[in-house]
DNA sequence: CTTGACAACTTAGAATTCCAAGCGTTCCAT
DNA sequence: ATGGAACGCTTGGAATTCTAAGTTGTCAAG
């Protein structure tokens, strides 16, 4: 799948994972393979798998999860404009970390409590 | 210029570069600093600062130039609004913000939870 | 003066190696 | 039987190293 074209391989993975969710052989939801599948399948380093994954990220396509996969976007919606939503795509970004961070706290809050506070069932 | 915040490193020096490109501190036609420099400024591995540039690449707002350098690109064209771009400037502010507090409450955790979880490490 | 070689600097792509963190399962001991 | 520890798989971030290729400037030889 090396394809000799002058297309770095990165980007020829972009096209290929881009393609088949624009096709629906990848539906909203469903998970991408793993890196190390796609590195398999396609002879090539998980560098390489990650740049492209990075660009599919960056292109709001997939989302990944950490421990879990990479999953396809539910509403790809208005599929990718360069550059019009660039600040609001950057705000979603931070408010999904923020949500994170935020939920990661209440839950060692949730554990401090249980400890301090031992449940009265 | 690390800012410990949760937020990784590459894309808080993509926020840096893309909020100067914004701000027209660095004009369209205008070159980045070199990688090395960046390096340098920000204090990371050129690794971190491909990857910030590698994203700016991917959202279209600069492109790379063999030999010479990284150029922001003219004609951003599809409008840039001055009014919501106010308000998502008082956004990502606050979000900042946040993210320090959300980091300020996560030490005081941390510090209240080694006292209640002894550490056995 | 012109031309060619060369060195220095630049981005781009790729591989490899770590480490951190999250999730899910298994499996064991209390 | 249920709780918890352990393990394996996963993504994410970062550093390092290498190669390729393009630009620019210098400098010496003809």
């Amino acid at each position: 799948m090396v394809e000799k074209t002058g297309r770095p391989a990165y980007l020829q993975i972009v096209d290929e994972l881009r393609a088949q969710i624009r096709a629906g052989s990848l539906p909203p939801g469903t998970a991408l393979p793993s890196i190390a599948q796609l590195c398999e399948r396609f002879e090539v380093s998980a560098s390489v798998v990650k740049s492209a994954i990075s660009v599919l990220r960056t292109e709001g396509l997939v989302v990944g999860q950490q421990g879990k996969g990479v999953f396809v976007r539910e509403a790809p919606a208005s599929t990718v404009e360069p550059e019009p939503s660039g600040i609001n795509a950057e705000i979603l970004d931070q408010l999904t970390q923020m949500r994170a961070s935020v939920k990661e706290l209440g839950d060692r809050l949730a554990a401090l409590e249980s400890a301090v506070f031992p449940k009265p069932k």
